[in-house]
DNA sequence: ATGTATGCAAACCATTTGCAATGAC
DNA sequence: GTCATTGCAAATGGTTTGCATACAT
């Protein structure tokens, strides 16, 4: 789909959220959502707030950690936690449904898709609780790092000898 | 099992863990493996801090976050993040996969089994990727907030009317 | 004896909060 | 005009770090 239609879509839902829940329609929160919706991937805050601040629409952190929450809310964007103590986002309109792979050597994080466990997942049936979404993170060792482990290990062999 | 049999196990994984890698066996680290492997459900380091400060072995909250790493490398402890920027933790050796459903409006985590959807992530095989474990995060919410939750938007409704 | 591990306190840093000024309604 | 929202700066709190001391090897 092409990415203006998309902007103007997640606009529309978020002005619909906004009117529901009785909060304001400011310019910063506008600039936010289109911001998030010109990329794709992950970024956290930091990262967002000087993309911005380096932009054409300057905000506060205040405002994009408030806006975020809203955004999460209305389920416009999606929050991950790798494992560091930092969070991530990505946005989650028309952003296929995918599973995660973290590399508990370097951080990386690759992205995978597999419409077997997405749909096995989506199909369950949980009593006493309705599920809205999920995310999968798979921990491993990616390919790159996958070599220099066993050496480090080796190493260690070694030197105790 | 057993979980005085249990307990042993792990020492050994661990005593194994610390040789291999050229770690010290303190008192300290078998301390804090122990004190985790003594009870069930998730923790935090504050919590287990203050949990083991009253008991008969006190030890630094230095000394649990680095224990706590050394744990995690081997595998007989596993981190969660659940969305707040907090790390909870599990003793995983002879603890069944299981995921977990976290309610977005309360924040109470609740584990369930499903060998199916296990079985089909488990036997995922990935390119340039060796994984190691995986966690299933699946949001929504409890049935005690499904009431409140639409008790709450009704409301702003009516408000703005 | 050597140098890793511990304990303490200070530092760090992502996130939250308080408050005066702004602006959406 | 009212009060939610913004921006700034200070506070918070989980986690990390620096360093002197202790102790596993």
């Amino acid at each position: 789909m092409d990415n203006e239609k998309i902007k103007e879509i997640v606009k529309e839902k978020f002005t619909e959220y906004l009117a529901l829940h009785g909060h304001r329609r400011t310019p910063e929160r506008y600039a936010i959502l289109e911001h998030i919706y010109s990329f794709d991937g992950h970024f956290d805050l930091e990262a967002l707030y000087e993309s911005m601040s380096s932009g054409d629409f300057r905000v506060s952190r205040a405002t994009i950690y408030n806006t975020i929450e809203l955004l999460l809310d209305c389920r416009l964007v999606l929050k991950h936690q790798f494992g560091k103590n930092i969070s991530y986002y990505e946005k989650s309109y028309n952003n296929d449904n995918h599973h995660h792979l973290i590399c508990t050597e370097c951080g990386a994080v690759r992205e995978i898709k597999d419409n077997d466990i997405s749909r096995l997942i989506e199909n369950k049936k949980i009593s006493r609780f309705k599920p809205v979404h999920y995310s999968l993170y798979m921990y491993g060792v990616c390919n790159k790092c996958s070599s220099t482990k066993n050496k480090k290990i080796k190493n260690n062999k070694e030197i105790r000898k």
